[in-house]
RNA sequence: GGGCUCAUAGUCCAGGUCGGUUAUGACGUCGCCCUUACACGGCGAAGAUCCGGGGUUCAAAUCCCCGUGGGCCCA
């Protein structure tokens, strides 16, 4: 008998010709349902080559979603993606030309980054696509399209009216060489060399000194107040008293606060408007009259007197050299201090006052709190870093920004009263070089305005994509049917932006939850367990690793090997020793396709075992399906494939199923449980490897393709499996008596069967050639 | 400083809720074997003080406490 799969291994090239025949048949497109199962697929950023490998193991473990969902009979509506508006663009783009945006035209510069986003996005579409992501790759929708932008724009309108939304002058984090303002949620902090300096103030209508230390002696002007631990038994005495800041020679009450650390410099600590977020904190607990001490540009103001104009970083080495020649240094530290800078420019942040635009949250933290816990997360324990955001959140969400690449805020002001004006929601709207459609401002009448020049914070646009591919206020059918939506799958890095920001938008907007489930995923790191960047060299770029190993063991790489919901390591080893089990899988198929299909057995003992097993891992598998997590399916298949029916039951039925010695009766039983066990395997694995599986069952069993059947269920056959140890035992026994006695495993032996396996003991007799 | 999380062979990982044989499997290593599905294979072997300390218990990888070390998040 020749068998009909003659490839002596799975070539990964096959695979496009799976893809072509999915795509001429249409096979994923979505139609609307009475009940559709919506998966809000993050759309992944361009930012750069080469895209991650762990992006692409996540989009393939979404996929996997998808697929699950299929399979249990869900009419799967699986939208594809790309977010193109935000800062890492615009910076990749600066880099690329060897420009600064400010120095370039608006439009210009738009049309650089644009063309950056598309050669980024080609790459990146090309991956989806060869990973066998099963969703709307050829009609994926981009946040920066003008349909997107108008929908982001119209939520904004909205929410105006609805007065969530409101303009306020308040210390603001503001990278000033991006010249821009960044929410609290993107900051990081790096650690960079500083000079600690510690200075003589003087107590006043005394001779006593006290010494204070700052990394920040340029802020000088700004000292309000000096605090000291209530437990500092160095300074207890000195509290409430008036001390001289020098230089300036204002004077300031020293006070107790908690938070000044006794070890910590000298105990003793400045507080300076806006020299960090402690300093903000303070000044509003302690209700302390603000100076503004750098401006927007970057530079000191007047109110530094003779160092206004200079950059912090100058002001502080003439200051530090003003304060030695008066005698008002003690001494110097050169420390690592932990500075906050923007997570996507690393520039440091100064705390700024500035006029933006924000967005009310603080009222809401109660209602999302609610609202999160009635989402089920997978795994439950990333719930947690969405409840402890929603506790540290302390002000309302600014949401402008002074960038050119994003979503414009659509505001005209009327030029002789300021009065801010929104237009009719519906319309994407360029401010910065559109005529106004306000004809006359509401408030004085006048003919002349101008227009907003700042874009959104990226997640405004992001945080709708729910409402965006579920057609919000554009298909009210489709809308109604496909929202709120079934599942949001995401990295855990973005939980408190991403997650948090489009729960609280969604609830303003709808009054519902986006999402039932949310479904979390860890980070990709390296073999070590490092973070991957491109500065360390040691990322991982994912396209050579597809085109050598293919789309099915990269897929069956990352089941196995990421646990849900936490971090995995990429190692490229690994994952080419994955590629032996889809080789297995082959063999196993190639050898069976070589027996006819027979619908129906009557199994022998050996046979039942085998199902009883097949049984316990199709329930094992569910229960992984059930949760998606595929890392439980993913083990407990090849698990049962490799040590179980190919190591044992193959073995043992080899003889039987070619008829030597056996009825035709006992033949046709081994060649129906073989076809049984592989035909249930393939559908098993179709979600995690989907073209090895419909190539080899459109081969063998069908001529439509696996991923239109419904998922295995387990029969309830009589459990056997208490037999399983027994059996694997006594084959390895019989090979291990052969091995010592230098026999070839076809040479004859004779061994006792022991008496429990009894029932199996034709089978091993043909298997082992036992006397 | 706070939170989350992890720690089991050279490497990765299962088991941990619900304590009880000889601690699961894979990769890698070594040895033997081309046995007609598969050398991208088969069989076998070596390899683990289950991070440290204490407690509960007849019994702890598992439960509790205190540490130590990593990763992430937040101040």
């Amino acid at each position: 008998m020749d068998p009909k799969i003659s490839e002596k291994a799975w070539n990964p090239e096959l695979e496009l010709q799976v893809l072509k025949k999915w795509e001429e048949s249409n096979l994923y497109d979505f139609s609307l349902a009475e009940e559709n199962y919506t998966i809000d697929t993050p759309p992944p950023y361009p930012s750069g080559r080469p895209w991650h490998i762990g992006a692409a193991s996540h989009y393939s473990q979404i996929d996997m979603i998808a697929r699950t969902a299929r399979m249990a009979g869900k009419n799967v509506y699986f939208p594809i993606g790309i977010d193109r508006n935000g800062l890492p663009v615009e910076l990749y783009t600066e880099k690329k030309h060897k420009i600064r945006m400010r120095d370039t035209e608006r439009g210009k510069f738009l049309d650089l980054c644009r063309e950056s986003l598309d050669d980024l996005e080609a790459e990146m579409i090309q991956i989806m696509k060869s990973l066998g992501i099963s969703g709307g790759i050829k009609d994926h929708y981009r946040t920066d399209s003008e349909e997107y932008r108008a929908l982001t724009q119209s939520t904004f309108i909205e929410l105006w009216k609805k007065g969530q939304i409101y303009l306020a002058t308040r210390p603001n984090n503001y990278d000033w060489v991006s010249g821009t303002t960044i929410a609290d949620a993107e900051i990081t902090y790096l650690d960079l060399p500083t000079k600690l300096v510690y200075m003589k103030f003087s107590v006043k209508d005394s001779d006593e000194k006290i010494i204070i230390a700052s990394t920040r002696p340029e802020l000088l002007c700004a000292c309000k107040t000096i605090i000291v631990n209530e437990e500092d038994e160095r300074y207890i005495n000195l509290v409430g008293k008036k001390i001289v800041v020098p230089i300036t020679n204002k004077e300031v009450e020293i006070k107790t606060h908690h938070s000044a650390q006794k070890e910590f410099g000298s105990g003793a600590v400045m507080v300076c408007s806006y020299g960090d977020q402690n300093d903000v904190a303070l000044f509003r607990e302690l209700k302390l009259e603000e100076v503004v001490a750098i401006g927007l540009d970057g530079r000191m103001t007047e109110a530094a007197g003779d160092y206004a104009g200079l950059k912090p970083k100058q002001a502080r080495t003439k200051i530090i050299e003003d304060l030695k020649s008066n005698g008002f240094v003690e001494k110097i530290d050169e420390i690592s201090h932990r500075t906050p800078v923007s997570e996507r420019s690393k520039n440091p942040i100064e705390i700024i006052p500035m006029e933006e635009y924000y967005l009310k949250q603080m009222d809401s933290v109660e209602k999302m709190r609610d609202l999160g816990s009635e989402i089920v997360f997978h795994p439950e324990m990333h719930k947690q870093t969405l409840m402890n955001w929603l506790d540290s959140i302390s002000i309302d969400w600014p949401i402008s920004r002074r960038r050119y690449y994003g979503t414009e805020i659509p505001i005209w002001y009327c030029k002789s009263c300021s009065e801010p004006h929104v237009p009719e929601p519906g319309k994407y709207y360029r401010p910065w070089k559109e005529e106004s459609p306000i004809k006359n401002c509401s408030k004085c009448g006048a003919t002349d305005f101008v227009g907003e020049e700042r874009t959104f914070d990226t997640w405004m646009d992001s945080s709708i994509s729910p409402l965006f591919v579920t057609k919000y206020q554009k298909d009210e059918e489709f809308f109604k049917k496909t929202y709120p939506t079934a599942i949001r799958p995401q990295a855990k890095d973005i939980v408190r932006t991403w997650l948090y920001y489009t729960l609280l938008r969604c609830e303003y907007l709808t009054g519902k939850k986006p999402w039932s489930e949310a479904w979390i995923m860890g980070y990709g790191l390296d073999e070590k367990g490092m973070k991957m960047s491109k500065s360390k060299g040691n990322a991982l770029d994912p396209i050579p690793v597809i085109e050598r190993l293919g789309a099915d063991t990269f897929r069956f790489w990352s089941a196995s090997e990421v646990n849900q919901g936490y971090d995995f390591r990429c190692s490229e080893q690994k994952m080419d020793s994955t590629k032996k089990f889809l080789s297995k899988l082959w063999n196993v198929s190639r050898f069976l396709s070589s027996f006819p299909i027979i619908e129906s057995g009557n199994p022998t003992a050996t046979d039942k075992w085998i199902l009883s097993e097949l049984d316990k891992t199709i329930t094992e598998c569910k229960k992984g399906y059930e949760k998606y997590n595929f890392f439980i399916p993913a083990i407990a298949i090849r698990e049962f494939t490799w040590n179980l029916f190919a190591a044992n039951y193959i073995e043992m039925v080899k003889a039987r199923a070619y008829g030597i010695g056996f009825s035709d009766e006992e033949r046709d039983a081994a060649i129906f449980t073989l076809h049984k066990v592989l035909s249930t395997i393939l559908k098993l694995l179709a979600p995690i490897t989907p073209f090895i599986t419909d190539h080899l069952w459109q081969t063998l069993y069908s001529d439509k393709s696996i991923h239109k059947e419904r998922q295995a269920e387990s029969e309830s056959h009589e459990d056997l499996s208490q037999f399983t140890k027994e059996i694997t035992e006594f084959n390895s026994k019989v090979w291990n008596e052969k091995k010592s006695k230098g026999l070839s495993l076809k040479d004859s032996i004779s061994i006792d069967i022991p008496e429990n396996l009894i029932e199996f003991k034709k089978d091993f007799e043909s298997m082992h050639n036992l006397s």
